[in-house]
DNA sequence: TATCATTTTGAGACAGCTTATCAATTTCAA
DNA sequence: TTGAAATTGATAAGCTGTCTCAAAATGATA
């Protein structure tokens, strides 16, 4: 199988080694077709890959992405009563506004918000390795 | 029963009035508990309610917390696998740097922040209702 | 104040999402 | 190649939150 993402995978293999994890088939499927995705449900992820991969159990999807989350490459979001598995290496697009009444969601990047985190973190003696910032509200449509 | 809460009591009658609700002495009774918490999840109301009144039922909980936040006295937010109410009389809501490390949990604000946030959300046509920033990081005595 | 249509409640059943269980399989260091 | 340890798939179980419905409470009206 071709591996387009090296440099995730060898993240990957870097946070197995050092928690005597393995590497396996299911586990570099589900990595590359996470890497496809900005952002991405389990539940959507099985979906997908159920067509490659008619076996490839839920609870695998769901181990592996938390897996993703441990090792640096994914972050996990709440939203309603589901998760969605964010694509860290999708730089500058960790921030989200999210329309509370049709669960819209736009991304964005601001330096300038990036610069003043940095500066309140060092204010308070801290090296920030990732941040989460979500926006909730009524997008132009919703407002009615 | 003593109503120390008399504007946010106002609100509620008021939003109870314009959609043919009525006002029970349950909904008296959680709405001037609710305000004395800055957030809470309905389960921990639950149990701290069933103390006085020991057949207040869960379900009545989470329905009256939601009736809050269509009258907008509440404000739901999904952290992990559970929701919880936020007060929203309480002003000044705090941002969270959080050390991977310790855990340790540092609150700050920062105006400038949140002007730029509502920044984005009025360039993407959004009406900011609330937020939620986390900086991750390592605090000075966790960088060793 | 009494009446009574409407709303609300409490208790538990139910539903959606996620994790735990466990036998069978796979990985990988020796 | 071997075998201890990790992983998988299938499904049961768990958790949070909502729905159901008979009984009770509310409040508009007389």
């Amino acid at each position: 199988m071709a591996n387009i993402h090296v440099k995730e995978m060898q993240a990957l293999k870097e946070h197995l080694g050092k928690h005597q994890l393995k590497l396996t088939r299911q586990r570099e499927l589900i990595l590359n077709a996470f890497l496809r995705q900005e952002h991405i449900t389990a539940e959507a992820m099985y979906h997908q890959l159920a067509k490659s991969d008619p076996h490839l159990g839920l609870a695998t999807i769901y181990r592996t992405l938390n897996l993703f989350c441990d090792a640096g490459l994914a972050q996990a979001r709440h939203f309603g009563s589901q998760t969605k598995y964010d694509n860290v290496s999708h730089k500058g697009h960790h921030d989200h506004l999210i329309c509370t009444g049709c669960e819209k969601i736009v991304e964005f990047e601001n330096e300038e918000i990036e610069r003043l985190q940095e500066e309140v973190a060092a204010r308070n003696g801290f090296i920030i390795k990732t941040h989460r910032l979500e926006l909730y509200g009524l997008c132009s449509r919703c407002r009615h």
